[in-house]
DNA sequence: CGACTATTTGACTTAGTTCAAGTGCTGTGG
DNA sequence: CCACAGCACTTGAACTAAGTCAAATAGTCG
């Protein structure tokens, strides 16, 4: 199965065939989108989600003062709006990072899965609890870890997360984000971003430039941020 | 409609007379717990879940170094491990801190409402989805504001969830928590929350002392916190 | 009363921010 | 192919919010 949206959902459940080819054929037509494209508006009204399967997006929230907190990351396979049939509006701002593959999500292809599949509705609600969980952790990092471990756990779920889509490769990957959108997803500022990147090499712990990451201590790594592994 | 749980579900979605007459008769079985008291535990299997019907909890992580997040409370009409059905293991542990009264719900009830009762199944969902709009909301508070404001988000929040519960009364009401517990939740030291208050009572915006808060200026705290208002 | 825990305050240290100036890519137009 | 503009990254120096440590105060419960 190459498609990176069911094989997400297969690390948490089982699914049918019929289930599986149901979901391959609601995503089967795409759309390319730009960079930095809003894909759904915090507070907008959304009809429908979208699948992302190919690049990377954020899902932030503002502040009156201008400042954003991203809460969230998507990696190919990840979704949002697909639970859209409670809620009016959406609770995060969701753009695009790189240029980007994406199927969209009728409210009406949801409902259909939702009426005909418990296999699908399972699906979409372990999904959200593994978010919830992620947002959790997310949470813990940022509230209690302080610099250097707080990116270096980031890292670490990067890492996991990368790996399930098979986007790295013994350590390395392709880092999809400035620092200041790593600022901005820590909870500190863009010089400190870059300090505990410094401070991470110093430690021998990665190398990294501008556009990639190379792990070269995985377990030293996990090991110094407290990498939660029961977690991913 | 006196059960906290129904009246909270209810302000999500609409339930028939039956669907709140099942949850009712599902919560009606109750027992009393101590303060302090774990209900679930992190990384431990549950089967089910319960239903907070008075008192108050924490859901907390703790890192290896002893240091915890609370990422989330819970107020009279809150649940926990009713969408148990996909996970095996909670991934926070949630413990009492008042004197409680809790109904536990079986494994078998919630499939059986998850079964026979889609408006269940899209109560319980809206829940959920409330949920990560909090742990949202949550990240973004410790991720971009300053203490003092930090502290102010939190108890507008609180106070919207008490008002909704009925344990409020303008701008007053009983703080079930700790410095400790709130500085476990915003991510500081106790002494920095402790200091955080003195400031929010300097600027004249609340009253308080260690059982209870008298928000005195509750717009004046809402727009210094830069509370979101359509979140909640 | 005495033990215990929660809160408060002061003095000091430090992690992280701010400000400002640089370097070094990368894409674009001439 | 080069000049230049723009953005991301980097560094240093000064500053500030928050943490640490330690001690005092104040409720609470047996």
């Amino acid at each position: 199965m190459t498609n990176p949206f069911v094989r997400k959902l297969l690390r948490g459940v089982d699914l049918t065939a019929l289930d599986q080819g149901r979901l391959v054929e609601a995503v089967s037509r795409t759309e390319d989108i730009a960079p930095h494209t809003v894909l759904m508006r915090e507070g907008g009204l959304h009809d429908g989600g979208y699948v992302l399967l190919s690049g990377f997006a954020i899902c932030h929230k503002l502040l009156t003062n201008g400042e954003r907190q991203i809460v969230a990351y998507r990696v190919p396979g990840d979704a949002d709006g697909l639970h859209g049939i409670h809620t009016e509006s959406a609770d995060y701002t969701v753009a695009t990072l790189t240029p980007s593959t994406v199927a969209f999500i009728s409210r009406g292809t949801i409902d259909g899965w939702l009426a005909d599949s418990p296999g699908i509705a399972r699906a979409l609600w372990w999904s959200l609890l593994t978010e919830r969980n992620y947002l959790c952790a997310a949470l813990t990092n940022v509230g209690q870890r302080p610099g250097p471990q707080r990116l270096a756990y980031f890292l670490c779920e990067l890492l996991s997360r990368l790996r399930a889509v098979g986007l790295e490769r013994n350590g390395s990957f392709d880092l999809p984000f400035t620092y200041r959108d790593i600022a901005d997803m820590l909870g500190f500022t863009e010089v400190h971003a870059c300090r505990a990147f410094n401070r991470l090499r110093e430690l021998g712990l990665l190398l990294n430039d501008r556009t990639s990451v190379v792990v070269s201590d995985v377990d030293g790594l996990k090991c110094f941020a407290d990498f939660d592994l029961t977690c991913y």
